[in-house]
DNA sequence: CTTTGCTCTTGAATGGCATACAAGATGACC
DNA sequence: GGTCATCTTGTATGCCATTCAAGAGCAAAG
């Protein structure tokens, strides 16, 4: 199947792709990277990038779903602790891409493909959440609420510098207030 | 004193620019509106713009200092009010900006006086809301952390979408925990 | 072995962008 | 009437994402 064989070809090219992106991006910036400076790192001419996407913005779906991935790699690592320090844990992970998230913000409403990508994530982490709590025996309703709430607590601590200190106490009074005694 | 005149017309003159880029920057959006399409709307050549400021990120500056001095007219009309109805007061009248807060969010890595601005509105803010709490009640130290956490949770709910509801559970139960029986 | 056709790459161009610079216009003060 | 600061503009630069048509490489079909 000489079909496949190309696919794969595909998928390999798509990959080192991806990951000269990631490392711009996370260093540079969305803004901050070219499209051009991407091609030059990987010896190619600008415009090849288009024929693997239609667009930066597309290019830049794949580095998240690549990021998410990885993420969902550590993942089954957390699942038997608190919720206090799940969120800890999603901060840590996300961290390094601080700067991407607020991309993403701020591109919501100039791309499509963007939000698309957003909103699912959204309604992945969100069920995820309240998964969690309905666990620790929060009501439905309630934990919907209470992870709406943790989820923007989360992207509040990640997008404003902070200390340690705020962050441990944040965390620790949404859990005291979020979970029953 | 001609020194006074010119500084009058000065400040007439940048009332006017930044009446034209609230409007455009809030109807397509910082990056959707070029410094072009601003001096076009105003009848002057591009480059013009720059005599009143250094670059476009200063503009923005301008801008947000112009939409938050019309805030802080409003601001006196709700002292009285409960922290539910203060936060519910900021939604609404943050609403109309929020592409332009997540601009902010995504140019503070890139841009000084973006990054100096937006230190200052949080220190502004906070300092607003741990009066409050205070006064509610609530101790100093744990003041400072509630209104770090209604300041994430305002500007989460800004940032993404959501019904009526949800934002009235939300701040309903963000007053609840935070504010004491 | 050659032709066809698909996948991938490129050169060259387009239009837009923020911004810089130096030359002018305007109007106040001496 | 000339000088000076304030304001405006023409023109240009370099960067950017993106497009398009032309090519290169290579597999399958004849």
């Amino acid at each position: 199947m000489a079909k496949n064989k190309r696919d794969i070809d595909l998928k390999v090219k798509q990959d080192e792709l991806e990951s000269t992106a990631t490392r711009l991006f996370l260093s540079l910036g969305y803004d901050g990277t070219s499209m051009g400076r991407i091609a030059r790192e990987l010896g190619v001419a600008p415009n090849t990038l288009y024929w693997y996407y239609a667009s930066k913005d597309e290019l830049l779906v794949g580095v998240l779903n690549r990021q998410m991935s990885q993420t969902l790699v550590r993942l089954p690592t957390i699942v038997e602790k608190s919720l206090k320090e799940k969120m800890a844990w999603a901060l840590r992970e996300f961290e390094q891409s601080r700067e991407l998230v607020a991309t993403v913000h701020a591109r919501l409403e100039q791309s499509e493909v963007i939000r698309e990508w957003h909103d699912q994530f959204h309604r992945f982490v969100e069920a995820a959440v309240i998964h969690t709590l309905q666990a620790d025996g929060v009501a439905k309703e309630r934990a919907a609420m209470l992870a709406t709430v943790g989820t923007f607590l989360v992207e509040g601590l990640l997008a404003h510098p902070h200390s340690e200190r705020q962050r441990e106490a944040i965390l620790q009074w949404f859990s005291e207030s979020a979970l029953p005694a």
